[in-house]
Parts: C-alpha cells; sequence; structure tokens
DNA sequence: CGATGTGAACCTATTCACAGCG
DNA sequence: CGCTGTGAATAGGTTCACATCG
C-alpha cells in the first residue's frame, strides 16, 4: 500500500492517542477482538483477560497483548480489559462510531446475498444503494431498497457521500464499475470479482475470492494427502508409492 | 495453523520435485497467478515475462519470481515462462487435477449465492451436496442439486469422500456443523459464519467474513480522514481533483 | 542482451520471557 | 500474586541487486 510515512505526524495531540498508525495485522485482528468483545459482554462479564479474550478471539494472548498495546491500551494489571471500555476503544479506532453508507454494486446472486446480509447493518454500516447495470433488475426491491441504474451513481453519491464501495458484479465489468465508484470519491472498495482493480493512489481495495481460499485448502488437502502417503511411522502396509500424486495417477499434462 | 515441520521429509525426489513445503504468503497468491495466466492464455500469449504476469495478477515481478522459484519453476531466462507449463504446475501443486467434492452447508441468503457460483466448478470444485438443518429448506432444488438434511451427512461422506466442507449457516450453528464435518472425515473447512471454530489438529479452518473486510476498510477511511484534517497541506479546498481516473486500466486488456 | 533465479539486506510480524504495576 | 505491557529474540516475508544462463 502507501509507503507514505509521516514519521512526526501523529504523537502530537495531548489527550488522545488518536490515530497511531497500527500495523497492518494488528488493524486485521481488531475487527476480531471486537466480535470476541461483544460475545464476552452478551455472557455479563464486564472485564476479560488477555488469556480470555484471546481465546475468544482465536489467537494467542502474547499477540492480543501486543495488538492492544499498540493502541495505547485500557489494561489493568492483574484484573484484566475492561470490556465496555475496550468496544469502545476499538470501534472508535476502526471508525465506527459514525455509520458508514456503503454502495453495493452488482445485485447478481452473491450481491442479492450481501444486500440481505445482517452483519452490516449490525457492524457499523448502512447500505446506502443498491446498484446494477441490467435494466432489468433496475427496480427490483430487496430488503426495502430499490436498486438503482448504476449511471444514477454520481447523483446517489451527491446526496450523500459513500464510504464504500462493494463491486459484486462480474469480472468483465469490475474495473468499469471501479472507475466510476473513484470518479464519484470513493476512496475504498471491495472487490467480490476474480480479478485486479488498477486504481489511484490514495484508493484502498480489497479482496474477496472464494475460489482463491478454495485452493488454498485444496493445496493442504492435497498436502496432507501426500504426507499421508509416505508417513515417518513406516505404517504396517503401504510403505511403497514414492510419492504424493500416489492416488491421482500421472494424468494431466504435468509429465509430457 | 499446523506447526508441524516435517525437516527432512521432502527434497528427495529425483525428477519430480512433488511437494516442496511452499511458504503461506506463497500459497495463498498462486491461485492469483493462475487467475492471470488463464487471461493471458486466452489473450493468445503462451510465454508471459514475469514482469507480464505480475502486472496480471496485481504483484511486483521480484516477488513474482521467488514465489514461482519455491517451485522449482520452469521458466526460460531471456524469454519468460512458458503459459501452458506454469498453469500445469501451478494446479498440480495446489492439487487441482482432481475434482474435489466439496460440501456446503447453510443454504439461507449466503449458502443460495454460493451454491449458484459459477467458479466453483470451473476452478476443479464439485458441490456435492447441499445441506441444511431446516426442514422447510430440506428437498429445494438449487441449481440442479436438492438440499438435504444435514442428518444426512454421515450417509453421504460414506458415498463419496468429501474434500472440503463449506460453512454458511448462523454462528450460532457453525461449531455444530463443524464438528459434524470433522466427525466424517473431512479435514479442510471453509467457513464463513463470523465465529471462531475450534477443530482437532491436522484439520484446516479458513475463515471469510465481509464484516471485518469492512471493518478494516473503515480503518483506512478513518486514518485517511483524519490526515486530511491535519495535512502538510493546509488548503480546506481540494485543490484540483488529484488523480484523473484517467482512461483507467489501459492493460487488462483480454478483449484486445 | 534480456529475463530468470537467488543470495543478501531489509522490514514486518510473532513469540518469548519477564519487569512492573495493581 | 496475577496479569498487563514490552524489550529482546526469532521467524517469516519482501525487496534489492546482480550473477547466471538461454
Amino acid at each position: 500500500m502507501s509507503q507514505h510515512r509521516p514519521t512526526g505526524a501523529s504523537g502530537r495531540a495531548g489527550v488522545v492517542p488518536a490515530l497511531p498508525d497500527l500495523p497492518e495485522a494488528t488493524v486485521a485482528r481488531l475487527p476480531e477482538y471486537l466480535r470476541a468483545l461483544h460475545q464476552v459482554a452478551e455472557a455479563g462479564n464486564d472485564t476479560v483477560s488477555s488469556e480470555g479474550l484471546a481465546t475468544a478471539a482465536g489467537v494467542n494472548s502474547a499477540k492480543l497483548r501486543k495488538d492492544l498495546s499498540h493502541l495505547g491500551s485500557y489494561g489493568t494489571r492483574g484484573v484484566g480489559y475492561d470490556v465496555a471500555l475496550l468496544i469502545d476503544q476499538i470501534e472508535f479506532v476502526l471508525g465506527l462510531t459514525q455509520r458508514r453508507a456503503v454502495a453495493l454494486v452488482g445485485v447478481g446472486n452473491l450481491g442479492h446475498a450481501l444486500a440481505g446480509y445482517a452483519g452490516f447493518a449490525s457492524r457499523g454500516f448502512r447500505i446506502a444503494a443498491l446498484l446494477d447495470a441490467d435494466p432489468e433488475r433496475v427496480g427490483e426491491q430487496i430488503n426495502g431498497l430499490v436498486v438503482r441504474h448504476i449511471a444514477d451513481l454520481p447523483q446517489i453519491a451527491a446526496e450523500e457521500p459513500i464510504a464504500i464501495g462493494v463491486i459484486a458484479t462480474p469480472a468483465a465489468a469490475a474495473q468499469n464499475v471501479a472507475d466510476q465508484l473513484v470518479a464519484v470519491g470513493v476512496t475504498s472498495i471491495l472487490n467480490f470479482a476474480p480479478c485486479v482493480l488498477s486504481v489511484p493512489e490514495g484508493v484502498d481495495v480489497r479482496k474477496v475470492d472464494l475460489a482463491i481460499e478454495l485452493q488454498i485448502l485444496s493445496f493442504h488437502e492435497h498436502r496432507k494427502a501426500s504426507l499421508t502417503a509416505l508417513p515417518t511411522t513406516p505404517g504396517p502396509g503401504l510403505t511403497s508409492m514414492p510419492f504424493g500424486l500416489a492416488g491421482a495417477g500421472p494424468q494431466e499434462a504435468v509429465g509430457s
């Protein structure tokens, strides 16, 4: 991303540490901590130890403590963290205190599902517009929102600034949509289309690709299978089979 | 994940480097390279330079070369990579030469979308079963597949081994579903529910959480806003449209 | 000559281990 | 005494720069 290093920029504020530019890895985990905290709160606890919270968030406690320390955290030694306080802290840092407007482009299969996703509203976001390029879809009502044509985007953005654009179109349309989002001032994009978007500097793009996740899992499956084929334990039985492609057979053109 | 370190395991093979246990970061990028390669192939090229492929995949060329070198890559100095060969290589490493069976649990909003997702089939996966706990949904037909009850899972898994389980249920049900998947031998899970799953060692879980992605973007929005508020450039009025969406990405050009 | 493949330098992230505080 | 917060050690990843080979 940006390699801007506004070295002396922060750390100046008197009372509030403002925005202490966190490590990316930490940022990526804060939402998880937030979820875990809500869970803890609902269970009735009003403090948690780093151990407890770490478990709920699926990380180890050292990592959690270091992450929280980055935001000048509010824990009490010998006790733990004040749940409510920490929730506020993290929500503030993540910028969730203002309800951000999201424009969702592409109301196909996936777009439909996203439009109906309850987690949007419950976690600080508001779908401000559903858009599609297909005239047949325009006018359709989903979850109380009417689908509008992508050409209306400038007008919509003028009425209310869009904080985040979500692209759920086919790959072929995605770059075009991204350009239009950028044109109306959107600087954060969540892209579900399986393609690389090119955007000007200063615009953030995150990508979610289901197929990629599956392929990563597939790799590990493949790996596990090949390790099972030739284990450290010289198992009573199949000791043959040199390596992994065992079950598969030499089909496919890898060789040639 | 697994911290298994089968130190001396690989590196023995005479001809085929078999499974050279790649760095996680590399594994996560291979699917992206694969997509880029298909794109290049469709454009009619049969070789690519690291530069060209890197651009198509959205990374820099040094990273790409190092990644490919890990799988004992097949490039030609002064020329580039043989597209078809590299596709085969990566598909083999990712274990995509066998069509893996996927069981999708939870046919709600999101599950529906996933069931209809074309990228499944086109990239080496096959939905072997749609499952849900809700009797009302059982029997429904989606995309040519009939939704069956989750209780049928053992039977289904017996008919055909499930390589990957996809959980698209509400968070409250997810752990239970995961347990059932594990019980029938599934060792790879893709979890869309916003919660931490606890699984035995040897089972891989990957998580996709839309809300987390949005929150990460929100952080950066928040950050950008606060930097704009007290910038080096004191200009309160936006000077003059810094970036032009000018022509956007001239590359991409699959079409021409 | 041009592009790959790779050692080395650099940077980021995780883990350890314990000082320090409540 | 228990738990947080953090320096130090380690591991992992990225980038640079160039030797090497087709």
